[in-house]
DNA sequence: ATTATCTATAGATCTATAGATAATGC
DNA sequence: ATTATCTATAGATCTATAGATAATGC
């Protein structure tokens, strides 16, 4: 035994993380012992401290991992590029919303999403992610976003009331068919309900 | 020592719930300790054993006693009453805002969501409160309401929409207001924000 | 020599129980 | 007799460390 020939290696800081956000996503926590850690990577807990200080440097380690969010991308889009391209705002906040859709519904997402709600105020503390500061950094970038698309339309709606009146929605039905939900999410539904808010959503944003 | 005379009887029972209801919330079911617990209430842990079976019992018997929530209020509302006093959709709108900003920041309901949210997915396991259908009662509630307005004001739009566009902002401005914030709650900003996503979604209502 | 694992264990903490003790209510 | 506490403790579990061991890379 002692340490495995080359061969059988695997790259375990890497397997500890993925584990990590799997048991804290799961349990919380407070409530995942190094102990299903270790047993889960397939190693003694000793060999976790060889990776690791401590449990919270595990956590810590993954928040940083996790980073900024996706939210980022967002800075990425032309809005007026693409509106054109699609022929039509309400075309371009239906791609967005489907493309969150699809973000969002991948498995590890799904995780980080449970942990940071799961976790939520108690995050802040350890001085990695602020939820709060997320949350409002993904909150000012689908408002540059909006208002662009607000200008274009002619629109006569205030830019931040209009990003409540988008983002709201989307999360409550995230929360709802992503984070709540028990089985295998049903990602029709989702879109369906994703379909169905842009389309109300643009009957406030396009009356003159 | 032993048992206390009876001046100096507190009720026990009621205060291990209460003391409870503030670590849970904080810490988590699972980083909150029978230790903490009794020291919080100021019993011996064996004392809290003579009340409850176990730590498990304890979180059950909170959860049943928070029991179905509020939104149950929802169903005493007279609507056409109500729009008919305050003389427009959009004043009872803004009542009902009101209203759930006051309930929402009562420190009991704070930490009520706060429990809520941290052991999510968690709690339908008990088998006491299952999340998803509280939140599938509320908006079932909302719904009825916001049908009942619909029809009042003869507005074109579908009440499971309405219901989604009205609730995702409500829920969303609870949790950045309420849930996730650290000190004090800004019940000011809260309001005026509530205010404004009402006047939002009243241009999507009303619009023929 | 360094890296990654193991065995073994210390020491803290946690949930829960046993049994003693004193107040209460019949 | 019942109820509500206490002291004391069992036994499980948890985080973390010490020291041995074997593979790797120079």
């Amino acid at each position: 035994m002692a340490r495995p020939p080359k061969t059988d290696a695997k790259d375990t800081h890497r397997l500890i993380l993925d584990a990590a956000l799997d048991l804290f996503s799961q349990g919380g926590y407070a409530g995942a012992s190094m102990r299903q850690l270790a047993r889960a990577v397939g190693v003694r807990e000793s060999a976790l401290y060889h990776h690791f200080e401590s449990k919270e440097a595990i956590l810590r380690a993954l928040l940083d991992e996790l980073g900024p969010g996706q939210s980022r991308q967002l800075d990425a889009i032309d809005v007026p590029a693409v509106v054109k391209q699609l022929k039509g705002g309400k075309a371009f906040l239906k791609l967005i919303g489907r493309t969150l859709v699809e973000l969002w519904a991948t498995p590890k997402e799904q995780k980080i999403a449970r942990l940071m709600m799961g976790e939520g105020p108690r995050l802040a503390a350890l001085g990695v992610i602020d939820p709060r500061q997320e949350i409002s950094l993904a909150r000012s970038r689908m408002q540059r976003v909006l208002g662009e698309l607000i200008r274009l339309e002619k629109s006569p709606v205030d830019a931040a009331d209009a990003t409540t009146a988008f983002m709201g929605p989307l999360i409550m039905l995230r929360a709802l068919h992503l984070v709540m939900a028990s089985g295998p999410p049903d990602l029709g539904a989702f879109r369906r309900d994703v379909d169905r808010h842009v389309d109300f959503f643009w009957r406030a944003m396009s009356k003159t």
